[in-house]
DNA sequence: GCCGTTTTCGGCCCGACTGTTTTCAGTCG
């Protein structure tokens, strides 16, 4: 509605159609299920939303289409979804492609472009058609938003890069990234330089550039090989924590600050916080933060989901950090697999130790598991003797690994991934589960099962008094597979009253995600932040779990691999 | 079309950048 609304030029409708649907998109509950509790009324509390807009939601609820909506399509026949995302297009030019030319989809613009019939309309040209073709080209590679852990360590690769560079002061990433958010669509970079068209010559230079969108005086944007997009933009050092405040985000949290500021008769954009004319803070997020009366929230919880009333009650909860994590639970040796490319007990001990932690503990899959080799009874006892030889060998040698005192020992746990059958029992026979420190299990099989099956099955392997930890509680695969049939609420509820640890899992799953997690919490449910390493070097992705748990409110309370490992094993 | 602890009328975020109509409209974030 709102793009079409801009094309036929009506004054300031459309932003009101886009506050609603940035409103209802980001809404925490289903909108059928408010309109079903509380009528118009009810859609009517959402911000944004009045009382011509909740009745297009009433009758999209009751009709499954829209009126007004269904006449400006007829109206003007084009596939405007996939049209927009095309850049540099928006409604107004594409209004012209379809008066003009009869463009409606990807398809005929690209034949309009090739043809050269679009550079000799009005408004556009050369560069235009030539910018159009291109945006197409990226299109057809676009692969949607990242995985957090593949596009960090290119960020930080581009942000050292830059900080090299010859009179640059600061560099830091700010935007999703810094929130920590699972996906990530781009990266935002802000610099101080004391020559700002240099520093931008240098990143529009940087290797795996493809297109250099834009390039003016502050700021520079930039499509990468890989097919995600890079902005920079060169900050003024007095104007530094406004920006990375500014470009942080999200954009929720900073309508509210914006808001804060507008209520104390201050103004805040990404220069600074103003009265009137007078800059009142600037230089840091902190500074800013404390002028509107807060405490400064770390940004992963900047989502506008609470934390800035806690802010403002100066309640914001003290996060869960790397530095707390004593030790990670959930690693494959070489024991499951020995011709794949796994590590053996010791090396991923040694490795552990290195990360400085206290303990580790190997989780082999068991033995129904097929698509790894995997281990039965009697090998799972032979590699509890093995642990336990080991570490005695351990014990001995842990100076040789950096511990900093003679009193620290470092511990090497006898665990296992046992599976949850489709009945419900775990595939190890209980007389040898009781033998080991501790019991992940996990649903790795018959995964589109119904809601009430699935959950009887997790809830029966929970009550299991010798599972202890719950493994990647909700089975999904971030941008590749769903969560199983599971209702969180109930999972909850069953590892309050059995005790069942419940897993984030660092890997590509991020599961739980962040809300489940923050829910967890409120329920007192312990967590536990794992790896699932498969080799040594994926005990980094730690790093990840750190993050959703900090998204998902967690504190070191909440997280049991930060407890030393007595208490640890008394928990088991 | 939405919103209001200064307002139920009269505002609506705005700066940066590009390309083209060469002084500003369209797009983006």
């Amino acid at each position: 509605m709102a793009r079409y609304l801009y094309m036929e030029e009506v004054p300031f409708k459309p932003q009101a159609f886009e506050r609603a649907a940035e409103s209802l998109e980001s809404s925490k509950e289903d909108v059928k299920e408010i309109y079903k509790k509380g009528g118009l009324k009810a859609l009517m509390e959402i911000p944004g939303v009045g009382k011509s807009i909740a009745r297009h939601i009433e009758e999209y609820i009751k009709k499954g289409k829209i009126k007004d909506y269904e006449n400006f399509k007829k109206r003007m026949p084009l596939k405007m979804d996939e049209m927009v995302r095309v850049e540099g297009l928006g409604p107004k030019k594409i209004k012209v492609l379809y008066k003009e030319l009869g463009v409606h989809d990807l398809k005929t613009l690209e034949k309009a472009a090739k043809a050269g019939k679009v550079a000799p309309l009005f408004g556009f040209g050369e560069t235009t058609e030539k910018n159009i073709l291109q945006g197409l080209e990226f299109l057809k590679r676009d692969k949607g938003r990242f995985l957090i852990s593949e596009i960090l360590p290119i960020a930080r690769e581009v942000k050292e890069k830059m900080e090299k560079f010859k009179g640059v002061d600061k560099v830091d990433i700010a935007g999703s990234l810094r929130r920590g958010k699972e996906t990530i669509g781009d990266l935002d970079f802000l610099v101080i330089a004391e020559d700002s068209k240099r520093i931008m010559d240098f990143f529009v230079s940087l290797p795996g550039v493809e297109k250099v969108w834009g390039k003016g005086g502050t700021k520079a944007s930039v499509r990468m090989r890989y097919g995600f997009d890079m902005d920079l933009r060169v900050i003024p050092n007095k104007s530094y924590g406004a920006a990375l405040q500014y470009f942080t985000g999200s954009k929720e949290h900073n309508i509210i600050t914006r808001k804060i500021a507008i209520e104390k008769g201050l103004k805040l954009s990404e220069y600074g916080l103003f009265h009137g004319s007078k800059m009142v803070a600037s230089h840091t997020e902190e500074d800013i933060y404390k002028k509107l009366g807060m405490a400064c929230p770390p940004p992963e919880i900047r989502e506008n989901a609470g934390e800035v009333e806690a802010a403002l009650k100066n309640e914001l909860p003290k996060l869960i950090d790397l530095k707390y994590i004593k030790g990670d639970l959930h690693v494959h040796s070489n024991w499951q697999d020995t011709d794949g490319g796994k590590d053996s007990v010791e090396a991923l001990a040694k490795y552990a130790i290195s990360l400085g932690y206290e303990y580790i503990g190997i989780s082999d899959h068991t033995k129904t598991l097929k698509i790894e080799r995997s281990l039965n009874e009697k090998e799972l006892l032979e590699q509890v003797e093995y642990i336990k030889k080991l570490n005695k060998s351990f014990q001995i040698s842990n100076a040789t690994f950096g511990s900093p005192s003679g009193s620290r020992k470092f511990q090497i746990l006898a665990g296992c991934e046992a599976n949850i059958l489709k009945d419900g029992s775990i595939d190890i026979d209980d007389k040898v589960l009781e033998e080991l420190d501790y019991v992940i299990a996990g649903v790795h099989s018959f995964l589109k099962m119904e809601k009430a099956e699935m959950m009887a099955r997790i809830k029966k392997a929970m009550q299991n008094p010798n599972v202890d930890i719950l493994a990647h509680p909700t089975g999904r695969v971030v941008g590749q597979r769903d969560e199983y049939a599971v209702d969180i609420d109930e999972i909850l509820k069953i590892a309050k009253d059995t005790g069942t640890i419940l897993e984030i899992n660092s890997s590509s799953r991020l599961d739980l995600r962040d809300i489940y997690i923050r829910k967890a919490k409120n329920h007192g449910v312990k967590m536990i932040i794992n790896t699932d390493a498969h080799k040594k070097e994926q005990m980094n992705l730690m790093e990840y779990g750190i993050l959703q748990a900090r998204r998902g409110w967690a504190e070191k309370g909440d997280i049991i691999n930060t407890l030393p490992i007595e208490e640890l094993l008394r928990h088991f």
